[in-house]
DNA sequence: GCAATTTAGTTTCCCGGTTGACAATCCACC
DNA sequence: GGTGGATTGTCAACCGGGAAACTAAATTGC
């Protein structure tokens, strides 16, 4: 049986916690709890989350892109960038291409890394339907155009 | 000057983004960056956000956590909070009391980091509303709702 | 044309976090 | 009351990121 301890007085601050100090902590909290899960969605796959972002990036670009651009995009770091692609091409999801500005290697999406998004696409959108299921379509369009006004 | 490559033909998957889908995603950006200057924010105090988190939990229960209800409260692991609160400790910031079930020791928010939260509320605060600035009092309390609604 | 500066990528080291193994302790059940 | 199973905190090992140092290459200025 745990012992009650004797109350100490343990010095509190009152904190007068501002409409907006809520929302950001809700909004970190939420994030933070999305990133974890969505982390081990992909860890599945052998792959982060990180790894997955790269993809999508150069999916959506629909050409090759230098390892900075990438970084850019996700806001990452070189040195990151570097790791991250590192692993997708060794598991030959991407490759890296020469350039004419030979410090440059263009990073290009093979088949088998747009193959590998083509699979995992329904599974990657269920994972958000799941997540935003609680609210309705039109919130869901309100939360999207409230984050969009902080970025 | 850069040579323009010779435009390879990149595999591309047409991906249908759905509304739910790009919400999630913008959640998850705002958040992660967030989380960045936030922590960078605390860093200027020697401690980093989760440190902070902490006190901060520590001071709104009004009296002294086990490290596992911190870790609960907090979504971080037991192994985690014993680290957070060792540098905490090593501060001055919280003391770990013996509690009557021996294997539990209970942090207690000391006189020094009371004080601490009280000198960085402003500061604090002043974050949270700069972050929010975009968003009136109204659209705020909707955004908070609708991050309820996720949690 | 050559030196100085800038840029892309890599490597190394560090930091913060998790997982898993461990010891101590408590609890449940017989 | 004793044994097996949970629970708490700690430690070691590992992993994903960033910063800084470094290399190679391009650009700028003279």
């Amino acid at each position: 049986m745990i012992q009650p301890v004797e109350n100490k007085q343990m010095p509190k601050i009152k904190l007068s916690t501002s409409l907006a100090e809520q929302a950001l902590i809700k909004l970190m909290r939420v994030g933070d709890r999305l990133w974890r899960e969505s982390d081990e969605r992909f860890g599945r796959w052998g792959i982060s989350d990180n790894h997955y972002n790269v993809l999508r990036i150069l999916n959506g670009a629909g050409e090759p892109l230098s390892q900075i651009e990438i970084g850019r995009r996700m806001l990452s770091s070189r040195a990151n960038v570097t790791k991250l692609i590192d692993l997708l091409e060794e598991r030959k999801f991407v490759k890296r291409l020469a350039c004419g500005d030979r410090r440059v290697k263009l990073i290009e999406l093979t088949e088998t890394g747009a193959t590998f998004i083509a699979e995992t696409a329904s599974d990657v959108i269920g994972f958000a339907e799941k997540v935003l299921k609680p609210l309705t379509k039109a919130e869901q369009k309100s939360l999207a155009e409230l984050l969009d006004k902080l970025s």
